[in-house]
RNA sequence: GCGCCCGUAGCUCAAUCGGAUAGAGCAUCGGCCUUCUAAGCCGACGGUUGCUGGUUCGAUUCCAGUCGGGCGCGCCA
């Protein structure tokens, strides 16, 4: 429907290019939903920004437009209202056009082909193998997850991609920490690995390791040795270990990865070497302290940075600078990197890397998603402790407590740049306080009528159905039909803005709409004609809600 | 001290790259069940957008400052 009032607007204001009326360069005018239905229900501000550059008043130049407008079907009425705004309003046909789009398309409604198969690599979670995934890589995945599915519905070749920081000195201290366990150490032993990792988990893994398990994890499968003195195998068989159960955890959380990037096959490829010579050959390094540092500040960091510590080894943003290297030379002229705010730092300086390097990165790639802290709150109080993980509350927990829709729901549900409260008892209530149950509802209802029709063997007719949606009448069945219609504008911003809280804003309003309209009318009226048609609104309404729920990750049931 | 994010109704949050009278839900109060799910619906109440300036036709949005909260500032990852 933008779309449409776009064309039809810039084909008014090329008109009155070519009568001379207006001689300056088309404004970047935006068409918007209006807040109050007095304004119509679109309105562009074109002629307040011509305004600007031509010292004409705006609501003359306004008037100018709404005459030199083309007719369609689609606009009732155009009007110059306020300062200078064109409001428009649409056609009663122009909303039960839309509904037979809906039809049309399908599941397909609310796709579209913006992305034009161009390839984007989304990558998110990239936890360290090290312990269970916790809150932060939930609300990660939740929103790594939805933004890939956005891409896709816009028409992008998306590819989702885990990056395992797989070496360094983390792993060590994994792998001491099993050891440790291995040989019946508990956590609270003066003899315990100084910054060792305490949760339970390890005297699992330990258990397993002393009973030989075998474990699969990235398309291979480790043997524990058993040896209590061979820290090699216990850090292979602790990092498939954990690789398994991340993997487990977010299969249930209906996340699949196309790439499972290595941070350790940096090394043994030698990228992470020939990312420091490449750089150094640019002249963007120089020794100082027995280190190597990076000339991030001709790079906006505020300062330099160590890539070679003085003992020959790299510091962790190296390897990062190396696999997002691997990303542009995988073809991702567009790449997003979905991170926990605390990370924000490397942000600089792996971008840094990327451009010493000298080989026309843009300044801005990748994209970065950053998103804040996950507060959990059961029973009015703050949970903070799981005691399998020992500190932090893990993605598995917060599934067994909230269930999967709730969560994935939930943790979208927020700008990304704000501070999550995760409310357990409100994610498990079923009662319209729950934006999950209530959209999941809707659907649900839509459904029961299905059935109804079925067992009182009434048939649907949609052929006719649709050629006669104008028996539809009242500002409820107009509400819910303007509510469908926002869906693909919806999923555009959203994708383009990576804001997928849009979407779960949206479906809680066209529920709503829904259930109002739902309250209001009779479905299976004797009236055939007006049955159709509200039984066609409400199969509409079905399939948006469905196409929505689907970009969100969360089940769109048929009963609840 | 420096950098990033946030500050909107009692609570949790929106506000479409600067748009018109700042919107939802919850909570509170008042209505609605012989009818397709009342697991719901309707209505009311609720605001100096932390504060002070600035930019302009117009500021929750942009800029400067200030206060408050969070997160970072390592030859850790």
């Amino acid at each position: 429907m933008k779309d449409a009032l776009r064309e039809l607007l810039s084909h008014a204001l090329e008109g009155l290019r070519r009568d001379g009326v207006l001689e300056v360069q088309f404004p970047d005018f935006v068409i918007e939903r209006t807040r109050s239905r007095e304004h119509g229900d679109f309105a562009c501000n074109a002629a307040l920004l011509l305004a600007k550059t031509t010292g004409r008043k705006p609501r003359e130049i306004a008037a100018r437009i709404v005459d030199a407008l083309p007719g369609s079907d689609l606009v009732e009425r155009a009007e110059v209202a306020g300062p200078g705004f064109i409001n428009f309003f649409l056609s009663d046909g122009s909303w039960r056009n839309e509904i037979r789009q809906v039809f049309h398309e399908g599941d397909r409604y609310g796709h579209s082909r913006t992305g034009a198969g161009r390839a984007v690599g989304v990558e998110f979670v990239s936890a360290n193998p090290t312990g269970p995934l916790h809150v932060g890589h939930a609300r990660a995945a939740a929103i790594g997850d939805t933004l890939a599915r956005l891409y896709s519905a816009t028409g992008w070749k998306v590819y989702r991609e885990f990056y395992y920081n797989d070496a360094g000195a983390q792993i060590n201290n994994l792998a001491l920490s099993v050891q440790a366990r291995i040989r019946g150490i508990e956590p609270d032993d003066p003899r315990w690995p100084a910054d060792g990792y305490r949760g339970d988990y390890i005297r699992d893994i330990a258990k397993d390791y002393l009973d030989g398990a075998t474990v699969q994890a990235g398309g291979h499968s480790v043997t524990a040795a058993k040896d209590p003195d061979d820290l090699d195998a216990i850090r292979d068989f602790a990092v498939a270990w954990l690789r398994r159960e991340q993997d487990e955890d977010l299969r249930t959380f209906g996340v699949e990865f196309d790439v499972y990037f290595l941070e350790s096959s940096l090394y043994t490829d030698a990228k992470v070497r020939q990312v420091v010579d490449r750089i150094a050959v640019q002249g963007q390094s120089y020794e100082a302290d027995g280190a190597l540092w990076l000339r991030s500040t001709d790079f906006g960091d505020d300062k330099d940075r160590v890539m070679r510590k003085s003992d020959g080894t790299y510091t962790y943003f190296v390897p990062d600078v190396a696999y997002h290297l691997s990303k542009w030379e995988r073809g991702y002229k567009h790449a997003i990197t979905e991170l926990g705010a605390d990370h924000h730092g490397s942000l600089t300086r792996v971008r840094a890397g990327l451009q010493a390097l000298g080989i026309g990165i843009p300044k801005d790639w990748p994209e970065y998603v950053l998103h804040q802290m996950v507060t959990v709150m059961k029973g009015g109080e703050e949970v903070k402790i799981s005691k399998r993980a020992g500190s932090y509350v893990t993605l598995r927990d917060l599934v067994e407590m909230a269930g999967l829709d709730a969560t994935r729901y939930f943790m979208i549900a927020r700008k990304s740049d704000s501070q999550l409260v995760f409310d357990i008892d409100l994610a498990r209530s079923q009662t319209n306080d729950n934006p999950v149950y209530y959209i999941q509802y809707a659907h649900a209802r839509v459904c029961s009528v299905q059935r109804q029709m079925h067992e009182r063997s009434i048939v649907f007719e949609q052929h006719q159905a649709l050629a006669h949606l104008d028996r539809l009448d009242g500002d409820y069945a107009r509400s819910v039909m303007v509510e469908i219609s926002r869906f693909p504008e919806i999923v555009e911003t959203a994708a383009a803005n990576h804001e997928p809280h849009l979407l779960a804003q949206y479906l809680r309003e066209l529920a709503g709409a829904f259930h109002v309209w739902y309250n209001a009318e009779q479905f299976l009226v004797d009236d055939e004609g007006l049955r159709n048609a509200r039984v066609a609104l409400a199969y509409a309404t079905r399939q948006v809600l469905a196409n929505g729920l689907g970009m969100l990750g969360v089940k769109a049931p048929e009963a609840m």
